[in-house]
RNA sequence: GACCCUAUGGUCUAGCGGUUAGGACAUCUCCCUUUCACGGAGAUAGCCCGGGUUCGAUUCCCGGUAGGGUCGCCA
């Protein structure tokens, strides 16, 4: 049997990274079974669909590098689409829907109701054979055993989700159904209704969700981290997000976290997915995202880091192109985080460097301030303001001052970046260069 | 209220009847080092509770408890 999944996200502009790991898992079992992976945009709530939401999911999807099959290729709803089985839109199938609710009224199992079409539900427990969960009898609740019957088509002619999603998987020849636990008790009416099409309902498998790392309940749209857009604009690497994703409520088994998408792919299944809801841990991610950053090639993280200054509105431009790609080369392998650079290097581009006064009283007391001026001196004699000269200047006048490195090259630091931790010091100076560093070291002199 | 799912350190997990309960993140200590990070060595910390089944339960069954989810003319 040919696999066909499918990702069916609601455009609300904003891309939950729930719904993010639902479709890394239909993606990763479609690539894993060589079946097809379906984007399908939910957009019956037409009030506030727009085509800047649907860019959202897009974008969303392709900065995770999960591309489909089948479904639209612009935001745009009556736009271009790749496969057999489209409109992609749910908005541009409303003749299909219509057709399907004559069916299930012709044959009894719909039936107008104040305005709305409801569906004639079965009043038996329903099996579901979940695939990751297994069997499950879901039963009649209180309130359903009052009125079990659902609505299918508003009073305003609007189908409703629970509809048109069966309809679209049985129309789209889904075969399997992979989806957030959210979803498995709403799974015996779509399968009632498959029943009533006369159909075999697809396979459901039903996934654990990921829950906020705070109070433990479902990340909401309030919750930090909740939106794949948080980790997009903290400069989160989009690697290291995937393989967090992959690790929530999916194991390799073998203790290995860190992982190419490939290996991932080839050992994914649906049966080995987890049943218990995982809380979503940034510390964690944090790390995952350092291992991919520090095995980078070197290219991509001056990249990368040349396009976070950009975010965080460093004026880069104003500086020479070859400044700029030896300042960004001296954070390799020191951030974890592509957010954290502007904070760490931002003395680069900042001409004032700003520091703490307290810090300024402990550091720079009268006996460190001459030393400081001792290495200047030496500093301005340099004719070629290397690393390599750097240190071994600093070195020697920390032996003519009968001291170690450190209380030569903290305050140094501190002139020149503001900041107690950096980059290599020599590599630091050296880029920035004998004017700047100076003219930073004679500044807190004068203080 | 009813229905459904789940339960290994703070967090993510390995385990599938007999293990000194393994790994990772986080935390702490030490080493390395121009700071930080990396790397190395170590430490703290766990099988929700109660019954069964069994020679033996973290593991299987039942009950409880706890957490999560669902019962919409939202998706």
């Amino acid at each position: 049997m040919n696999v066909r999944v499918r990702f069916a996200p609601s455009p609300t502009g904003f891309l939950h990274i729930g719904g993010a790991r639902t479709a890394l898992f239909n993606w990763l079992y479609a690539r894993h079974t060589g079946g097809t992976f379906i984007l399908r945009i939910e957009d019956t709530d037409t009030a506030r669909n727009t085509q800047e939401a649907v860019d959202v999911i897009l974008h969303g999807m392709r900065w995770l590098g999960l591309d489909w099959d089948e479904g639209p290729t612009t935001p745009d709803a009556k736009g271009p689409s790749k496969g057999d089985y489209g409109p992609y839109f749910q908005s541009q199938r409303g003749d299909l829907y219509k057709k399907r609710v004559q069916e299930l009224k012709d044959k009894g199992f719909a039936y107008d109701h104040e305005g709305a079409v409801k569906f004639k539900m079965r009043r038996t427990p329903i099996l579901i054979p979940d695939i990751v969960v297994g069997d499950v009898e879901r039963k009649l609740t209180d309130r359903e055993e009052a009125d079990p019957d659902f609505v299918i088509v508003r009073s305003d002619g609007q189908p409703v989700f629970h509809f048109v999603n069966v309809v679209d998987d049985l129309e789209m020849k889904v075969t399997h159904v992979i989806r957030g636990e959210d979803h498995l008790s709403n799974t015996s009416k779509h399968i009632a209704m498959f029943q009533a099409f006369g159909v075999e309902p697809p396979k459901y498998g039903h996934i654990p969700l990921i829950l906020n790392p705070l109070d433990g309940s479902k990340m909401s749209k309030r919750d930090k981290g909740s939106s794949l857009k948080f980790y997009m604009d903290e400069g989160f690497v989009p690697e290291a997000v995937v393989n967090y994703l992959c690790l929530l409520g999916w194991s390799p088994k073998d203790n290995r976290e860190k992982m190419p998408l490939d290996e991932i792919v080839k050992l994914f299944d649906v049966p080995n997915i987890l049943r218990h809801n995982a809380k979503f841990d940034l510390d964690k991610l944090h790390w995952l995202d350092g291992e991919y950053i520090r095995e980078m090639a070197p290219e991509r993280f001056r990249e990368l880091g040349i396009e976070a200054f950009k975010h965080a509105k460093f004026p880069l431009e104003q500086f020479p192109a070859a400044y700029v790609a030896a300042a960004v080369d001296t954070c390799r392998g020191k951030v974890k985080n592509f957010g954290e650079l502007p904070a760490y290097a931002g003395f680069y581009f900042n001409e004032d460097v700003t520091i703490d006064p307290a810090l300024i009283e402990k550091e720079f007391t009268a006996e460190a301030k001459g030393r400081l001026q001792k290495l200047r001196d030496a500093f301005a004699q340099l004719t070629e303001f290397t690393a390599p000269n750097l240190e071994l200047t600093l070195k020697k006048i920390a032996g003519e001052l009968g001291i170690k490195a450190g209380p030569l090259v903290h305050p140094t630091r501190m002139a020149c970046t503001g900041a107690g931790a950096g980059p290599s010091l020599y590599h630091l100076l050296e880029v920035l260069g004998k004017d700047r560093v100076l003219k930073r070291i004679d500044r807190v002199l004068g203080m």
